[in-house]
DNA sequence: GGATGCAACTATAGCGATTTAGTAAAACGG
DNA sequence: CCGTTTTACTAAATCGCTATAGTTGCATCC
């Protein structure tokens, strides 16, 4: 209907009295045309409003400006998790300025993920990808590698090969915070209602966990697929036990509210005769009552420093050494307290 | 390092024995081939794993295969809601499967929203975009007319001139079902802390609230920038008059979770004294103690909806007619009561 | 049997950028 | 002052795909 034409290239070369050539090398700050060209250029494509054609770029070989993001979880439990809005948020907060956009896309399983990787890199859709949730043994990974597309991986540890880049943060060291903690304050059973088992957190903990016993803590973990309702079964169960656990640790804030509303339910006042802690923090864990001891990782900074480790990585040649991100700290609050 | 080489449709056409036209023509399920050749060529491209270049095709001026969503919100607030993940699970559902990407970015004003689209649009870098929070006099909608960037707009009313396509729901019945139910419950004194005064909705629902005056309720709105801690004080505030209002309704989960806090502190047992309700659901506002009344709107399919809509959008010819979206529903927890 | 029509292709011209090879003019050097 | 290098450009090819204008062969029809 409207017929908004787009000024292109040529038409700045025109109004230039150039050739579009020399508006490209003006453009994109190479050498090949004289100050003087250059700043008119520049001039007439800021005054004629002029914008790079995202498509026409990729298809020559330079950057798509689109970086992907494909997440493998079920529709359903993404919002149940603040983790990937903030995480979200955060990619953003590097990308803001920068004329590139995010891209994202919800797969069902690591086959799909890997498909995705193909078929981004062989479309040139995104100049780049972030990686979450690494697994032992990861499939994705050596594909990413086989396709030299750029990847930044979110971590547990460094990468096996050196390849992707990972941002990693010591997770032993994080449970180690948390159930040392428990353990100081004088807790010899804690219960771990954890997520489900492949993952490499998952593992460490667990690991972490088990390693208390030599210092007479009794640990247990109980696997879930990271929903409150499993949640607030194990927190059943748990409960109804002759001999409980004197504290419980959930992997994520969602479950530990809901974890805390089964102790609200079968009368166990918590702190009093429980203690409750989470891995993961959020608004929401700080505003309940009692308001809950978590993990707080900065989920956001993360999702900032991915970018931009992505981005650096896209413009390096070679594949940069892995980082170590932000450590998470231990925030305590009311839910947790010295057993009776 | 890796050449994993692209095959692209000269690849196919060649060893199909045919013209890379031809090809394209059997590809894109077009008349100019038998059926015969069309099949050996989609199997010979299904075989060499050919993958459509979106940057090629988005140059010719077909589809460029994404839709966008920028979103006017500080990062920082994004992910105090579960909204927008939500939503985005929604629009990923229907979008799985086809070839279409969801391209999201976060901007600052609305002049830098209207930036965007016009950046997308000029570099053809979407097919369309999703619109929320719609204004009154929203300066976004004429620029979408006359970009004729197809959009859809989620709002809370049909669109004024029928253009852009807008999915709506009536957000004064929305309204009226959650504070008809407080004042049959019989309160004549409910406060109601909203969001910024611009949003469309927050009007209309401070409307409906000052019409039940004719009915004997006292209706009060405090404007809040959607915060946690904006919630708090405008809850202490209240909760500490002489005459406190006995019913409070927040605009989100979040604020409400707080404002339950707030009480919880000031030792006002809910609902006994007060009752509490929220103009949005999510899990954690039914796993609270006590657990919230919401309205429960489901977002996951508006995103759905809005995503097919747009789909469809993109592919007529002309702009399609407004729909109405699917009726939120009062879900009655704990935390109402009828007052003393 | 020559004009007509149609099916099944091929050849080719873009889309809007980048990039390489080529060229004219200016600068330099001995 | 002539040969060489440098500067500042232009011309043209290219990316992968789509779309339009031709081209060919073959059946059709009065």
């Amino acid at each position: 209907m409207n017929k908004a034409k787009r000024v292109t290239i040529t038409d700045i070369a025109r109004l230039a009295g150039v050739s579009p050539g020399a508006v490209s090398f003006a453009l994109n700050g190479r050498p090949g045309v004289s100050a003087q060209t250059r700043q008119r250029i520049l001039d007439i494509a800021e005054e004629s409003q002029w914008l790079p054609n995202s498509a026409a770029r990729a298809l020559v070989g330079s950057h798509a400006g689109v970086i992907g993001f494909a997440v493998n979880r079920s529709a359903g439990t993404l919002g149940a998790e603040a983790f990937f809005t903030d995480l979200i948020a955060g990619v953003q907060s590097a990308l803001a300025g920068k004329r590139i956009a995010m891209q994202m896309v919800l797969v069902s399983s690591v086959e799909e993920e890997v498909a995705t990787y193909r078929r981004w890199h062989s479309a040139k859709q995104v100049d780049g990808v972030i990686v979450i949730d690494p697994r032992d043994d990861d499939p994705r990974l050596p594909v990413l590698r086989d396709l030299a597309l750029p990847a930044v991986v979110l971590g547990s540890h460094a990468s096996p090969e050196g390849h992707p880049a990972t941002i990693w943060l010591d997770d032993s060291q994080v449970a180690h915070s948390l159930f040392d903690y428990l353990g100081a304050l004088g807790h010899r059973s804690i219960a771990y209602v954890a997520g489900p088992a492949e993952f490499q957190h998952t593992r460490l903990r667990t690991e972490v966990l088990a390693g208390l016993g030599e210092r007479g803590v009794r640990g247990e973990v109980i696997a879930t697929d990271f929903s409150p309702a499993a949640a607030s079964t194990a927190m059943r169960s748990l409960l109804s036990r002759l001999e409980r656990p004197t504290a419980v640790v959930f992997d994520n804030d969602v479950m530990a509210i809901a974890g805390l509303r089964v102790a609200q339910e079968m009368g166990v006042p918590v702190p009093k005769d429980l203690s409750v802690a989470s891995f993961d923090d959020s608004v929401v864990a700080g505003l309940v009552h009692p308001s809950i001891t978590c993990i707080t990782r900065d989920t956001f900074g993360l999702g900032a420093e991915a970018a931009k480790f992505l981005l650096e990585q896209i413009d390096a040649p070679e594949v940069l050494a892995d980082r170590i991100g932000a450590m998470p700290q231990l925030t305590v609050r009311e839910s947790t307290a010295v057993p009776r």
